[in-house]
Order: structure tokens, then sequence, then C-alpha cells
DNA sequence: TATGAATGAGTCTTCATTCAT
DNA sequence: GATGAATGAAGACTCATTCAT
């Protein structure tokens, strides 16, 4: 599984084969169908174990957080952060996202990967309200859920076409957005507003 | 060209096949070859055709469009509107939904099709572009490309999670967005501002 | 790997695909690729078994060997016929030898086959040294190389215009050049010299 | 049939293709059907053709000779020049020479081919016979092919084995040899001895 | 006469899956 | 329970040849 989920991330859909998964794992090529009941439930269970290292991985950038931003700009920088991670210009943090928006697709497409990304899609909501919200769960979750979409779109879009840095894309249209969003944040300097 | 166009709506990149083309379109296996350089230059050309497709729909979109939206609620309801398209859910619209932004992600790993893109979206852009800004136009591609952005956010999240009626979402956070984005479109209530 | 060989032999290089060699094996078209990597892995191994078939042959002509040779022309004759076998007018004797030639031109185009071929030759001259040679080996090995030398190209050219019996003209080129490179092969009549 | 011949030196029988040559000929795909009545025939040609560039290049170095040689080392040296001709270690040369020897062998499977190359070899005996032999012509020409069938296995062994300067194995087999054969080569050292 | 279009047969290779052990 | 061996179906692609024009 763990093989399968780093073949996952280092080319995508199309590199998750009973054969390379067994060969990556150093088992039996037999052990992939003994294990899993198909193919399709290998990926989802490497689908969800991708998303869970994500989630992780995001769960402690939210543990690092030491102070809550106050502008506008302070958020837009923490929520990209939170939600994109790192971005250097190698290729590994590059593959991370394209198979992290790959996901998204792909489970347009397919029921069993629906239910997986449904499960991520709350807890990544969760984790950030926690580190950014503070009363009415509620409500701000709704508007947490919109946010996250803004950051994906930005980054779908970034992908696209390839100049632009994702994060430097999120960063600067959820700027825009969130000085109007903002008062729905529950951070100190909307409420001494 | 058509039969692969079909096929890549109805069931993804992976769908596109030498055979299944062939089959789709009642020709020998060979012809797929034959007129196409390899496989992923028939796809790209099959990507090419439903981008074209999808941007004459919203120009067709755009000139139907008798008087411009003065609140920014309307404005939401018309960018969808003109992106996202008519969404019936019968399977073909969301199909050709999934489509779109399989497309976005495929150009993350295909340099190829990142052209075809790249020359799309700056079409959609100009389109949306006559339809709704009126002057200073560079500073307004900006803004407008930044809009996009959020509606293909929100349609990615709709479509891998399932339960939301894309456009609906759409809707939501770009109508939050534009109060304080709206400005920079050039609707007369910002204006009148 | 038996079927690709008697292909090679019956029709050469050209005759050793995937589909000839299943058939002729009587197995499915995906076992050639199952038990080799690829198909110029399975045509090297057929040509190291056809190359061993060969040595083998030529082995056990030289454990028949009861008497040494004493005259040029005796040593001629002993050569040829422990280098290129028997070759009856029949088909199948033709063909062992064309097969044999045209393995070493098909070793100038390919490095894999060049080892074989390498590791093939070393044999020979090793297995006809113990037949021919007594004493002073490293010397003599290269006399025997050049001598093996001669008998191929009498072959090739044999092969090339049909008209001749390969042994015959061998025999004959090789009986004249033996007057004057005898004494480098170790024979009686060499020795009383 | 230029542009078959040119590809035949280049990449052996296997480059030699309807496409390959209509793309080098810059003639329609089309035309190598017409002009030739199959691609067999056009290989035959296209042999024929590099066969005679061959001779002609070697009957210009029969014409180039000032003077006879008079020891067998020159002897060797100029019958291996005459044959083999250029040799540089650029791959052009090898090229040559190892079509050259695939002819020999392709011969032996093709009779169309074979005609050919009985042709080529008798124009080969002749313009050598010009060259180094004055008096006895038959007797003499027998030789010749012995002697030549002797260049020809020393360049098919340095092919197969790849580490040999093919002329360098070609003039020391030759010269062992020609101590004794040379008597029946014309060349003054030998008639005065 | 000449050629663009077309195609059936065949090229090597991959792969999910089955099954006997 | 675990796995090596096996295979039918399909993958992309090539190519000699035909044929209508």
């Amino acid at each position: 599984m763990e093989a399968a989920a780093d073949l996952l991330l280092e080319g995508g859909f199309d590199a998750v084969r009973h054969r390379s998964v067994a060969t990556r794992a150093d088992l039996p090529l037999a052990s992939t169908t003994y294990y899993f009941e198909s193919l399709d439930d290998l990926i989802a269970c490497a689908v969800e174990r991708n998303g869970t290292r994500d989630l992780d991985a995001m769960r402690s950038r939210v543990g690092e957080i030491v102070h809550h931003p106050r502008t506008s700009s302070e958020t837009a920088d923490l929520l990209v952060e939170l939600l994109v991670g790192p971005c250097n210009p190698d290729e590994a943090d590059r593959e991370r996202l394209i198979t992290r928006y790959e996901r998204f697709v792909a489970c347009a497409r397919s029921a069993a990967l629906r239910d997986v990304q449904r499960r991520l899609g709350t807890q990544v909501t969760d984790a950030l309200t926690d580190a950014l919200v503070r009363s009415d769960r509620d409500a701000r979750e709704g508007t947490l859920r919109k946010l996250v979409a803004i950051v994906d779109g930005a980054v779908v879009s970034s992908l696209a076409e390839h100049d632009l840095d994702p994060r430097e894309l999120a960063r600067r249209i959820l700027s825009d957005v969130l000085d109007i969003v903002a008062p729905l944040v529950d951070h100190p300097a909307a409420e001494g507003a």
C-alpha cells in the first residue's frame, strides 16, 4: 500500500500497476491481487493513504502556528501555507500538488474515491477550523470551505499554465478576497474593527 | 477526431484509445495512427476540439446577454452562467464539466496539452472581458483571471464531493467575493459608489 | 527457446518473432515476453543455444579423432571437417551454416550478440587447440584463430555464390595455406622437418 | 533506388522500407511500389547499386596503383587496401563493411540476391586480376578467389568481435599466407626467387 | 502515369487477473 | 496463507500493399 501511494505521488494514477507496486514493495506480483480485491481497490487505498499523509502534514503545520494572523494578508499567507504546503521548485513538491488535484478529478469519475475524498475534505476543514476560527463553528465552516475552494482554484489554474508559482497566485487571490470575507474569519484584527 | 472528443467527454483520458476511437468512428483500427502522428497527438486534438466547443458555447451565451449586471449578486450569477454553463442533473453536463477539469490537471503533466490550454484560457478571458469589462482592460483582465480561478476552484470542489451543484457553490463563493472585488469589475452599481 | 533456435536456423533472424515462436512452441503469444525480457533477449538466447549446439557437435567430432594429421592436406581436411561439419546437400546442413554466418554479421550490429559470439569463439578455439596443438599454446592459438578465419572466409564466399561446396572450397584454400603455416601447427610431419 | 541504397548502407536491410525510402527520396509513398514490383525487388536493386559503387571504388583504387608489389607483405597490404578500402574508425566505413557482409549472408537466403552477388564477385576478381596478375589468367584467378576469401574471412571475424581493426587482421593473415601462395601471384619478387 | 488515401495483418509489449501448488 | 507460472485481452504502432482517382 505504501508502495502504491509512493508511485501514485511520483507518476500519477497511470503509474500504479500491479507490477510496479509489487516491484517497488519488493513483494511477489500476486500479492497485490491477493491482499486487494482489485487494482481499483488498491488505488483507493493508496489515495486514502496519500490524503491522510497530506492531512497529517497540514496538521503538523497547524500545530506549529505560534500566533494568529491579524491582517487579511497575514491570513492569506497562513491559509495558503497550511493548505498548499511547501512549494519549492523541485520536482517532488510539484508532483505532490499535481497528484492532489488529479485526485480531485478522479473522484468525479469514481464513486469509491469520492467517499475517500469526502472524508478527507471534512478533516481538512476541521483541522483548519481549529487553527483559524474560534467561535460560531457552523457558520465559519461554510466560509472556510469557500476559502479552501478558492485556494484550490488558484492552484489548479497555476498547474495548468505552469509558469506561475501556485502559492503566489493563491496568495494574491485570497488576499483580495479576504478583505471582505475576513470579518467572518475570527481573528483579532477583525474583531477589533 | 470527433469520436475521440466524444470518448474523452464520456470516459476521460483513459477512454481514448486507438481501438475505442476507431470503433466509435466505425473506421479500421489503423486509421487513427494514419491520421494522427501518435495517440498523444490525437488526444491533444480532441482536447482542443472539446475546449473550442466549450468556448463557442460560452461565447454564444455571452452574445445572449441583454443587460449588464448591476449588483454583485447579479454579476456572480452571470459569470457563473457564462463559465459553467447549463448544469442539469443529467449525465452529459456533468461529464462536460469533469472533462474540463481533467484537462486542467492533464496539462500539468503534458507540455503539449499545456499549449492548447493556455490558448483556450486566453480566449475565455477575452470573451468574458468583452462581456463584463468596459474600460482599463489590462487591470481588469488580471481581476477576471482571478474570478475565473475562483469559479474553477468551486467547481472542482463540488465535482470531487459530488453532492453539491457546481453552479450553486460557485455562485455563493463568487457572490461573497464580489462585494469587495466588484469595484474592479465595471458594473454600474460599482460606478455609482 | 528451442522453438526460437529452430526458427532462427530455418529462416534467419527475421523469422524469429513473438508470434512465430509462440506458435511453433504451441504456447500462448504472451509467453515469449513472459519468459524473456524482450525479443532481443530471446534472440540472444536462441543464438547462444545454436552456437552451443554447433560447438557441442564440433567437440564430439574432436572426440572422435583417432590419429593426428601428418600432412598439410590431412590437417586441412581435419580442420574443415571439425569446423564446418557435415555438409550434405540437404537443406538442414546448409541452413545450419547460413545461420552461423548470419550470426557473425548480426554481431556487428548488436553488442549483446557480440558477447555471446566472443564467448563461443573462444570455446571453439579451445576445443580445436586441444585437438590440434600440443605445445606452446599461446602462439598456436593465434595461428589457429587465423586458420579459423580462413575457413570462415571460404564458407562465406561459397554460401554467397551457392555453386560451391563450402567444405571443398575451404579445404582447397586451407591446404594451400597450410604448407607454410603448417610448422606452427604441431603435427609430426612438421616436427620431422 | 539511390535512397534505398543509402539506407541500406546506413542501417542494413531492416532500414529499407517503402516509407523510409520514399521519405528519403522525397517522393510519394506509393512511388516505391509503383516503380518496383515489390520491396524485395527494390532491395535487390539497392544491393546491386551498392555493390557496383563498391566495385567502382575498388577499380579506382586499382587505377591508382603506381608500382607492383614486390614482397608478400607489400602484396598483402595492397590487396587489403584494394578489397577493404578505407577503414577509418568513423561510423561510415564500418557501416559500409557491415553492409557488405550482410549482403553476402543475405545472398545465402535469397536467390535473387545471389545472382547479383555472383555478377559482382566475378567483376571484383576481374578487376583485381588486372591489377595483380600478369599471366596464366585462369590459374591465377583461382588463386585470387582464394585470397579474396581469406580477406573476407578476416573481415567477418573482426566485425563479429569488434575489437580488431579489420584491415589489420586481414593484413596479418594474408601476409602469413602469401609467403607460400605468393609464387602463384605473379609479382617480380616471386619471379625472381 | 502517378499518387493520396486507406487498411488488414502483424510488430513488440503491458497488464490485470487466474490458478495450481 | 502465499506465490510462481501462466495467459487472454488489449496497448501503441508499423508496414507492404491495394485502389480509386
